[in-house]
DNA sequence: TTACCAACGTTGGCGCTACCAACAAATAGG
DNA sequence: CCTATTTGTTGGTAGCGCCAACGTTGGTAA
């Protein structure tokens, strides 16, 4: 049967917060189908884009701006050194913390990733035009922008 | 440090499916917490407001309806049977099958838990005014129809 | 009448994600 | 010298979405 067919409780359609889950689920699926192609994961993604935005630094740095957790920063640096796409080294100023730094094998392995999730995001959103693609950023960033204040609010819970 | 004040790579803030996620990840949870306070999920909303608009239905049913899997269909009347606010029978005619019914505990339940993620739905979404939310909500219907679409031609991959 | 298939409900489980705590090493500051 | 904090790593948890297998039941075709 098709799944449009089933009519729904007008309550439960009715509720935002489901559908934008519901097509998060499916937008974020579709994405990382594509990036699991190039046997790559959207962390990698993250930590190569930040490193070619900012230069080398050091994984807490990396975790702070990409707002992935250090452990998982961990496994994705893990995962991009044996690719060669980064280096790790120790910091010799300071001995706690290593210097990630992008490689020009991470470079191409960039503009790689950057491209097919270009592709795959142009085909999980193309019903919409781009005028509607831009108010649809527009809303979610200021959503963003007042759940992260509400956090802080909420006595700081990270 | 104000997360907000952390520079992030253009690369990386430009992807819409990223803030896509983020967002959903700070809606759910909000609505999650607002529901946790009355020791509800949101499957029990979805199985309350489904019997109140369709009537005594089976399991499988509510599954259909409501797009929650069969397993955790059970994990929810589990829990709704023991508060009462459903009614769980063996189908005479269909051995196969369960009957779900909903209470009069259940009704009154259904409304307290439409207020409160009423209410949860309003703070989460209070940057938007009514015009946006309407557009917003036009614009997820459209990408979560693309979505089911893709998915049925994708060889029906469920 | 029998064999086969599909549906239903349940159980147990998997993989992923986001996140956390604990620890050791290192650094900074008083 | 001591305390507090930072960094990186490891191991883990909770929740979610989803799946497979099983036993039971009902329907259908041969």
């Amino acid at each position: 049967m098709d799944p449009t067919d089933i009519e729904i409780a007008p309550l439960l359609d009715a509720q935002p917060s489901r559908l934008l889950s519901q097509v998060a689920l499916m937008v974020t699926r579709s994405t990382a189908q594509a990036l699991e192609r190039l046997d790559a994961h959207r962390n990698h993604f993250a930590v190569l884009a930040t490193l070619r935005a900012f230069g080398p630094q050091s994984q807490a740095e990396l975790s702070r701006r990409t707002g992935v957790d250090r452990s998982d920063i961990v496994a994705a640096i893990d995962q991009l050194e044996r690719d060669k796409t980064v280096s790790r080294a120790v910091d010799p100023t300071d001995r706690r913390q290593n210097i990630i730094t992008l490689t020009s094998v991470g470079e191409a392995r960039l503009e790689e990733l950057a491209g097919v999730l270009e592709r795959a995001q142009a085909a999980a959103f193309a019903p919409l035009s781009q005028t509607e693609m831009a108010d649809l950023v527009s809303m979610l960033g200021r959503l963003r922008e007042h759940h992260r204040r509400r956090v802080g609010d909420d006595a700081g819970t990270s």
